[in-house]
DNA sequence: ATGGCAGAAGCATTCTGA
């Protein structure tokens, strides 16, 4: 079973790409970020030609999640399900379209594009940790002790210096700052495994690289687009790959893909066996 | 420190992203 994230800025925009990854690859289960689309005007159609079904969350110009499943799609949220105010918050955090979750094949998938924060000192800095304290509670409320979860998305932090090209240039900035690893290490609480680790022990592997300054040519990555699974399912997980090929598509987003292969059932076991371009090497 | 690049809205330029 194949699972993964992908933060497509705007989904309009980059309809072809996703559409022509999806018949190479075949995945089971797509989730989108920064689809930065109403939900009237998510091309819905195309997906549906390919044999999908579509669950969206979106808002007009910003933000904006999808979940695209080849199976059946059941418990659809949208957003947080607390009542914020009791947790002593008073902005609306759903007005900002960045979470969908849904029950997928026995697995809880759960989408999230957690806000950039923009700069440590900033206020948009001060909603992401919030955000991600949401989320928390989120987690809390949501997920059973023997769920099956696959937490991804868009997470706007490396979790270590290895996932970060210059660690050294950029350490507790925006995106590598200590508050941000342990408002995210909350949110795990030691409940998932992130699953590109399990394969992979060294830097040198990003998910997204910056449209400015020839960031992509000159390699300068960050690993911010992740794939936690609880841990019921590490004996399941056979594979983590950041198809970082599609970062070099005319016109891409400045995210690559990450895919992970699940040993759930016998649906597509042999993707991996016959296209090893798709491997990062 | 600032700007670089890209997308959306909407028609010149601003806002946002990371």
């Amino acid at each position: 079973m194949l699972i993964a994230t992908w933060n497509v800025n705007s989904v309009r925009t980059r309809l072809s790409q996703i559409t022509s990854w999806i018949n190479n690859v075949n995945p089971d289960i797509l989730c989108l970020q920064e689809t930065k689309v109403a939900d009237d005007s998510f091309p819905l159609a195309p997906f549906k030609e390919l044999g999908y079904e579509v669950i969206i969350n979106g808002q007009k110009s910003y933000n904006g999640v999808a979940i695209i499943s080849k199976l059946n799609i059941e418990n659809v949220t949208r957003g947080f399900t607390h009542n914020y105010e009791e947790k002593n918050i008073s902005l609306d955090f759903n007005e900002q379209k960045r979470l969908i979750s849904a029950n997928i094949n026995g697995l809880k998938i759960i989408n999230v594009y957690v806000p950039n924060g923009s700069s440590i000192d900033s206020d948009k800095f001060n909603y992401k940790i919030k955000w991600l304290n949401h989320l928390s509670y989120f987690l809390d409320e949501q997920v059973k002790e023997d769920d099956l979860v696959c937490l991804v998305g868009d997470f706007n932090i490396a979790p270590r210096d290895i996932d970060i090209h210059s660690p050294q240039k950029y350490e507790g900035g925006i995106m590598a700052s200590k508050m941000e690893r342990e408002a995210l290490n909350n949110v795990l609480k030691g409940r998932f495994i992130d699953s590109f680790r399990i394969f992979e022990k060294s830097t040198g592997h990003w998910s997204w690289w910056d449209y400015r300054n020839n960031a992509y040519e000159l390699n300068k990555g960050w690993r911010i687009d992740h794939i936690y699974i609880s841990k019921n399912l590490s004996s399941k997980l056979k594979s983590c790959v950041i198809e970082r090929s599609q970062r070099e598509n005319l016109q891409p987003s400045d995210h690559a893909p990450v895919l992970i292969n699940l040993k759930i059932d016998n649906q597509n076991d042999d993707y991996f066996d016959d296209d090893d371009d798709l491997f990062e090497i």
